[in-house]
RNA sequence: AGGACCAUAGCUCAGUUGGUUAGAGCGCCACGUUGACAUCGUGGAGGUCGGCGGUUCAAAUCCGCCUGGUCCUACCA
């Protein structure tokens, strides 16, 4: 082996040869697990949040692969609509300066498809630098003509349920990308805004009680006067119960619009009065259905003011008996500008009564960052109520369960409340909606324009077109689990993979996405699409900063795992920003965090960082110094290995079963302890606590045995004195051992154990004849039989001993090298047989040259002491005394045994506690106790002697 | 407005059904290159567990209130 760990070295070189031997590909035996991996955008990159979550699933994967199972982790990719058509938009503006309309709908997707083929290798490249065990061979990308198929037959059998619809509709309408889009979708920001006050005059002389003519109505959006049905005030409202049913004249417009009554009024607020536009804005949509009012449309799709309005009623059928005209002067105005303009006239004509500063939430697109805006449109909807049902049902009855639990509450609270789904997209990328038309509008929905004839009878010279539209790319990644399996066909693969055992994503896209596979899946399979969710937070930087480009504090993985020079770093967060003005302070702050760039840590620290980072369910703030630490355990392991070899390889290592072995204490310790940490690290992979599965890892391999087991192993192997059965069972043991370490450490760390493996697992003698992977080796079972108590105390004692030693060397400045003598008195005759059995551990690990059993305690010279249980452990060392730094330090500890005394002995004073407590706990404290006693009369004892000196 | 989650060492975090001398890693201090490893070893300092109150023999842990933070849902005509 190397001299020193070089992740690079070692990992892409392992993965393609995992890839090349199809190692990934279900066994196609044993019970089965399967993932789906939540596909990521097909031109995207790997970001910090899909190591994060591509890290657990491939740990759970190769976990349950270790155990047998059937084990099949799904890759694919997804079209994802809207961010990839805005980021071709972008490029073909850049590159061509035209825009999609310009090329033309089918020059547009074939750029888009084109730049799939370029750059969709991209996350897959990355997704292999992470380890990911996937199986390549079944890739799959949401608009491959499989996904084409089940796309299609979902759509066709929910609109023959009448389970999807079309109508026109309010919906979100974003202005800038030209399409509908989704309550998730959408983004609601705080901020400052006026409310201005307008006078609406009454008509027909009418005034009221108090003997105005004009009723005052408020607004953010003065825009929207020129769509208003009516104005409404509270059916409980006295003071104008006798206007309702009159009328008032728009102002600006002419229009007569009526008074009406309805509950969404607010008497307390304002005046009381409220206008509705039932046609921009959803509350009065509602009022506008409750009191049959017309829907009058006053913005075109850029949100412009339109020439002339559109009115509707409420099924969207055109009305000819309202007015359409609108004002000359605001044909053509965007809506901000309007709405000055508006503003303007309305003061200028004395109608404006006041404007009020008020914060208020807008709603913004989350991808285009326009306002969103309220608009009138024909589209395409999901009725969910009947699929809401049994997707809560699933997850009441526990057939769906959430790991962390409380995101079950999110997910009822939404699927209760829940609104018709928008599945329709004015874009262009994406599954066009299986829907023709003729020329008279009638529509024809089926799979086909040929079926499409055929189910309806249509003549062949009847033209038809299809649908313009293309779904939501949720609608398609609702399919995701058997859509993926070969549904609608009833596939070998659906019958054994399906319903999968987990799913493993963010909390962010639980409505977007989980909800929606849970409701789709069931309705078309009759299964839940998984058992359980495992969902995770966020990653953050270290401050707990959401990661961002525009804040420039984003972590690249591959720059973790790679390394990256600082000038590179900064490079990468300052360019192409869109606000340039940022990246002198981006380029300070990374300069100060990141002073020599980032390291290379390799793969393995950072998936065995993000897996200590993960607990339950909540944001992880991304810890450096993590990795550094988990990077420094990855060459501690390297290491280890380097010292087990070069003293196994070429040795009898007892593989043979038959061979005589002579088992050490620490032989049976460390296996004992291995058996341990086999269940604590298998239990907390069941529990998704990889924080603990790591860190009982990490525990073992570093403080047990490095620290001392390969420390107990020299003596034996290094000195004259041991038997050739005793070095073997070492051997035996140091092999064993490791290899099952690495094959615990597996499914964590996948690159260094399988490279240190390949060489461990001949001696061991577990290397199949094949040549092999840790990968297909089973995951190590604790082993009862194995545990060995009688050891563990046996060591803790002998680790007892030698911290003595070594604290009083620390205490006595003693250098660490010098030999010295000790002596071990009071305590058991048990004590006196552990050192005759470990002196040769003791002189070796103490760097005692001497260690004797003193009989007679009052024997004992001048001597730095330590407890040991009862038993005390003497270093004479009258020539080495600072008799007044000695006193000092011992007044310090006499003080310190003195303080947790007083704290017991105020417990056991208290009757109470002494009636009420189990009696195991009053014992408990009772032996505390007198240890503390002990340890101080000893100190007491100790500053007796000094004293006398 | 409603809800969720969080607050433990300078930093990032563990702490299972209440009983521990409250732990780990990083950082810090001192000493140390003995034949796996200075990406190391040995020893050490550092916390009234956000605040107040309650339940209990016993609270970091359970309950209530408060403060601070993160987030979600809804509303703001």
């Amino acid at each position: 082996m190397d001299k020193t760990y070089q992740p690079e070295q070692i990992e892409t070189r392992w993965y393609e040869r995992w890839e090349a031997d199809n190692r990934f590909a279900p066994s196609g035996e044993g019970e089965p697990f399967s993932i789906m991996i939540p596909p990521p955008n097909v031109t995207g990159s790997l970001h910090m949040g899909h190591a994060f979550q591509d890290t657990i699933m491939d740990t759970l994967t190769r976990w349950r692969r270790m155990q047998g199972r059937n084990t099949l982790w799904q890759v694919g990719t997804d079209h994802a609509g809207i961010a990839t058509q805005m980021l071709v938009e972008r490029k073909v503006a850049a590159e061509e300066g035209k825009n999609r309309h310009d090329l033309g709908r089918e020059a547009f997707t074939d750029k888009i498809w084109e730049w799939k083929q370029e750059s969709g290798g991209e996350i897959t490249r990355q997704l292999r630098r992470m380890g990911a065990s996937v199986d390549w061979s079944r890739e799959r990308f949401t608009m491959d003509d499989g996904f084409y198929r089940a796309v299609q037959e979902v759509f066709v059998r929910l609109h023959e349920e009448e389970l999807i619809y079309r109508g026109k509709r309010l919906v979100n309408w974003d202005p800038t990308l030209h399409t509908a889009i989704s309550d998730l979708e959408v983004e609601n920001r705080d901020q400052q805004g006026s409310f201005w006050h307008f006078r609406y005059p009454l008509a027909d002389g009418v005034t009221t009680d108090d003997g105005q003519d004009h009723l005052v109505v408020a607004t953010t959006r003065p825009e929207t006067l020129l769509g208003d049905s009516a104005v409404a005030v509270n059916p409980e409202d006295a003071r104008y119960a006798s206007l309702v049913g009159k009328f008032v004249e728009l102002p600006l417009v002419g229009r007569r619009i009526p008074v009406v009554a309805d509950e969404h009024a607010d008497m307390e607020k304002g005046s009381g009065c409220v206008k509705i536009t039932p046609a921009h804005d959803f509350n009065d949509y509602e009022v506008g259905k409750r009191c049959g009012l017309p829907l009058i449309n006053v913005f075109t799709q850029d949100a412009a003011v339109r020439e002339h309005a559109e009115a509707f009623d409420l099924q969207g059928r055109p009305l000819l008996d309202v007015d359409p005209s609108l004002p000359a002067a605001y044909a053509g105005l965007g809506r901000f500008e309007a709405r000055e303009r508006i503003v303007a006239d309305m003061e200028a004509a004395g109608l404006l009564e006041q404007v009020e500063i008020v914060s208020n939430t807008l709603p913004y697109g989350d991808r285009s960052g326009d306002v969103i805006e309220p608009l009138l449109t024909d589209q395409w909807f999901v009725a969910v109520e009947e699929l809401a049902g049994p997707a809560i049902a699933a997850v009441e009855n526990g057939d769906i369960e959430f790991v962390p639990k409380n995101y079950e509450n999110m997910y009822f609270a939404w699927m209760r409340d829940l609104q018709d789904w928008c599945i329709s997209r004015q874009l262009w990328w994406g599954h066009r909606i299986p829907a023709w038309y003729d020329d008279e509008g009638n529509v024809y929905v089926a799979r086909s324009e040929a079926e499409a004839r055929e189910k309806h009878g249509l003549p062949a010279e009847l033209a038809l077109t299809q649908d313009e539209d293309v779904l939501d790319t949720w609608f398609s990644s609702g399919l995701w689990t058997f859509g993926t399996l070969g549904w609608p066909e009833q596939t070998p693969e659906l019958a054994t993979f399906h319903p999968t055992s987990v799913l493993v994503t963010g909390f962010d896209i639980i409505f977007f996405w989980v909800a929606r596979m849970i409701m789709m899946t069931l309705k078309f399979t009759g299964e839940v699409p998984f058992q359980q969710v495992y969902v995770h937070g966020l990653v953050r930087d270290g401050q707990g900063q959401k990661m961002s480009k525009s804040k420039g504090n984003v972590l690249d993985p591959i720059d973790l795992i790679d390394g990256i020079a600082l000038e590179t770093l900064v490079e990468k967060r300052t360019s192409s920003l869109m606000q340039p003005q940022k990246a002198k302070a981006i380029a300070k702050a990374t300069r100060a965090e990141f002073p020599k760039g980032i390291e290379p840590h390799g793969t393995d620290a950072l998936r065995f960082t993000f897996l200590s980072q993960a607990t339950t369910g909540r944001d992880i703030k991304f810890d450096m110094g993590r990795l550094d630490g988990y990077r420094n355990f990855c060459n501690k392991l390297w290491n280890a290995s380097r010292y087990v070899l070069m003293n196994a390889e070429g040795e009898d290592c007892g593989a043979d079963e038959g061979s005589e072995v002579e088992l050490s204490l620490a032989d049976r310790w460390i296996v004992s302890r291995l058996q341990q940490t086999q269940a604590q690290v298998t239990q907390a992979m069941e529990e998704f606590r990889f924080d603990h599965a790591s860190q009982a890892l990490y525990d073992f391999v570093w403080n047990e045995y490095c620290d001392w087991y390969l420390e107990l192993s020299k003596p034996v192997l290094w000195d004259e004195g041991a038997s050739a059965a005793a070095k073997r069972a070492t051997r035996r043991t140091l092999v064993r051992v490791l290899e099952a370490i690495l094959r615990l450490a597996h499914p964590m760390m996948p690159f260094i154990s399988e490279e240190i493996w390949q060489r461990v697992a001949p001696l061991a003698g577990t290397l199949s004849a094949d040549g092999g992977s840790i990968m297909n080796q089973p995951w190590p079972l604790a082993d009862e039989s194995l545990v060995d108590e009688r050891a563990t105390r046996d060591i803790e004692w002998l680790k007892g001993v030698i911290v003595a030693v070594r604290n009083i060397r620390a205490e006595m400045n003693i250098a660490p090298g010098k030999p010295l003598e000790a002596l071990l008195t009071k305590g058991g005759p048990e004590d006196a047989e552990r050192l005759a059995a470990n002196r040769l551990f003791l002189s070796k690990l103490a760097k005692l040259e001497r260690v004797e059993w003193l009989d007679d305690p009052a024997q004992a010279p001048l001597s730095a002491t330590q407890l040991v249980g009862e038993m005390e452990v003497l270093v004479p060392m009258a020539d080495l005394i600072d008799k007044d730094a000695e006193l000092a330090r011992l007044a310090k500890e006499i003080d310190k045994q003195e303080k947790l005394i007083g704290g017991i002995e105020k417990k056991l004073d208290n009757e109470s506690f002494v009636a009420k407590a189990p009696e195991a706990v009053v014992e408990k404290e009772r032996a505390k106790l007198a240890d503390f006693e002990a340890a101080r009369r000893l100190l007491v004892e100790q500053r007796e002697k000094i004293e006398a000196l």
